[in-house]
DNA sequence: GTACATATGCGGCCCTCCAT
DNA sequence: ATGGAGGGCCGCATATGTAC
């Protein structure tokens, strides 16, 4: 079999004749034509298709072919096509291999190959991919992480292959044509499919002009960064020590199941290195990761991906930097509290909606609310505070029938009102439900990138040794810079809601932890006195016997049972009424309070 | 629960290819 | 020129990872 220039180039295989058209058109699809029209449309484009040539080094061809011949000799089957697709894939990595002017590893989109090789049963592209690698003509880096290193803009998901070894240096016989288009083609489609998938649900598209001005200073930020050398460091002792990593959900047979006995395995810890490595390869291209999602408008890059211990290890310009994250605490809580003093239960709101806000503006607001929904139903477990509150709260479809919900429905009336008002509609008489977190997520994206990150590069941009790392709800700086850009970050908040944010940076959590922690051991060595405390505590510590404070001023009674109801009707508006009154006390001691709205997020406990 | 990512399998629809 | 077989494209589902 002898496979010459001519022979490939008749091979017109279908994906390759895509690019010139051959495919009808939508409005040729409408209009009615006869078999015999079609077939000779069909002609006629494929007459006027370009020849497609192949860009093979003549060596690697032939070894190609020797080796496919000896393994598909008098078998049945189409042999030339076959031979086709072994060749095509490595038409991609060689012709990349040439633009990138490297024989470095490159990087192919799964879609790309998908497109080109196919995936039919039996003889898909992962088998052209398993022989190349057999018969040692390709490399393939399997890296399951690579996916927060690849450069989104010219290659989004791709995987590295590059040529063995013994088939560098080899001449090119053929000349590549354009007209692959497969790049721009796979990102289309992708783009199309999401957008349709976005409208489906009603939800509006993100679309994020990248030139602005700000943007493109964020973009700037995020090149002078790398990681250091420690980041390596840090993932040897990870793996030495086998850390625990944060629990998972997965699916196993369609049910979710909850793992949380994660360790740092020799496998993963390989992951980990080989996303960094791959992100330093792209980084040494000027080619880094950069990406607004069209769903909720938020930025994605490898820095948010990434685990999370690696940011300490982030450099600026080279230089080891000590970085501040700012985070709005309960931050989709708090951008929902605006859209529920704008619905109309609002307007009739009883005690609960004030108590409610009060709640998510204190500190600690998820732990809060579980003690409060354990104080109604005792036996009720609360596997993770957080969790359980999004669950049945902020993302159910199911307003009303678990305990966890009734609870929260009896507690807050005016807010299960105001987020029903929120979230249902309705199409053709049946009840739907809006997608209440990406409503949040695009608000939150708005003020977070537009408004806070705009204001601090107009205000703040001149100074070079000042750079921002978005990370959804907060942002990542170098710590010199952390009060005046929580001030910016305050200030356009309030601006945006109408309520104070509680911005906290990452050790500020970490030293309120060890604060609650060590005041946990000292209660219990209560045998000498403690010593009296100049600094004063947490606010959740300041507990006595009858309550305990959520918010400056707001003080909740320990066990509201003390006081009798005035009836066995939880759904009755007199012990709704009973129980937001007696849950709720009047401050001990003369101590004075600050106005609820006054509570300032950047006084240091 | 949400978003993002990679990677794979399956079935429907319709186009391409091949033998006649 | 034509009927049937083969196969590409695409939506959807699933399993796994990261981050909120």
């Amino acid at each position: 079999m002898a496979y010459g220039r001519n022979n490939l180039a008749s091979l017109k295989l279908n994906p390759l004749e895509k690019w010139g058209s051959v495919l009808q058109s939508d409005e040729q699809k409408k209009q009615p034509q006869t078999n015999a029209q079609a077939r000779k449309r069909q002609r006629d484009a494929l007459k006027a298709l370009p020849p497609t040539i192949l860009l093979l080094p003549a060596g690697l061809q032939r070894y190609i072919t020797d080796q496919y011949n000896a393994r598909y000799q008098g078998k049945p089957g189409n042999h030339g096509k076959r031979l086709a697709k072994y060749l095509l894939l490595c038409h991609l990595v060689w012709s990349e291999q040439q633009k990138a002017g490297t024989l470095d590893a490159i990087h192919l989109h799964n879609e790309i190959l998908r497109l080109h090789i196919g995936k039919d049963k039996g003889f898909s592209y992962t088998d052209v991919v398993e022989d190349l690698k057999e018969w040692s003509v390709l490399e393939v880096s399997d890296s399951y992480l690579a996916s927060g290193c690849a450069n989104r803009q010219v290659d989004p998901h791709s995987k590295a292959y590059t040529f063995a070894d013994s088939f560098h240096g080899l001449e090119s016989e053929f000349v590549a044509v354009d007209g692959l288009r497969y790049r721009e083609r796979a990102a289309q489609d992708r783009l199309k499919r999401q957008i349709a998938k976005n409208q489906a649900k009603g939800l509006r598209v993100m679309v994020v002009d990248e030139q602005q001005p700000h943007l493109q200073w964020l973009k700037a930020c995020w090149e002078r960064c790398d990681y250091s050398p420690n980041t390596d460091e840090l993932i040897n002792q990870m793996e030495r020590e086998q850390t625990y990593l944060r629990d998972v959900v997965v699916k196993v047979k369609g049910v979710r199941q909850r793992r949380t006995d994660r360790r740092m395995t020799p496998r993963i810890a390989q992951a980990y290195r080989d996303s960094l490595e791959l992100f330093r390869r792209n980084k040494a291209n000027h080619t880094p990761e950069w990406h607004f999602s069209a769903t909720n408008g938020r930025l994605h890059s490898f820095f948010n991906r990434y685990f999370t211990g690696s940011r300490d290890h982030v450099t600026l310009d080279g230089q080891a930097m000590v970085w501040a994250d700012l985070d709005l605490a309960a931050s989709q809580v708090y951008f929902l509290l605006k859209q529920l003093y704008a619905t109309r239960a609002a307007g009739q709101a009883g005690p609960d909606l004030d108590a409610f806000r009060d709640l998510v503006l204190a500190e600690g607001f998820y732990q809060n609310l579980a003690g409060l929904i354990q104080k109604e139903i005792p036996g009720l477990p609360i596997n993770d505070a957080k969790t359980d509150f999004f669950t049945h709260v902020i993302y159910s479809k199911n307003h009303q029938a678990t305990p966890y919900r009734g609870t929260f429905n009896h507690l807050f009336p005016t807010v299960h009102a105001a987020l029903l008002e929120i979230v249902r509609y309705k199409v053709k008489g049946v009840t739907k439900f809006r997608n209440l977190a990406v409503l949040l997520q695009q608000e939150e994206s708005q003020v977070f990138l537009q408004t806070i990150c705009r204001r601090i590069h107009d205000e703040l941009g001149h100074h070079q040794d000042l750079v921002v790392l978005p990370v959804h709800d907060g942002l990542c700086v170098p710590q010199q810079y952390q009060e005046p850009v929580r001030a910016i970050m305050n200030e356009e908040l309030l601006r945006a809601t109408g309520f104070q944010p509680t911005v906290r940076t990452t050790p500020e959590k970490k030293a309120k932890k060890e604060a609650k922690k060590a005041a946990a051991t000292e209660a219990r060595e209560e045998a000498v006195p403690a010593a009296p405390v100049q600094v004063p505590a947490p606010v959740e510590e300041l507990a006595c016997e009858v309550g305990f404070e959520v918010a400056p001023g707001i003080w909740v009674r320990m066990d509201p049972a003390l006081d009798v109801p005035p009836n066995n009707d939880p759904s009755s508006p007199e012990y709704v009424a009973w129980l937001l009154g007696s849950l709720f006390m009047d401050p001990p001691g003369p101590s004075v309070q600050e106005p609820v709205l006054a509570y300032s997020c950047s006084d240091p406990y």
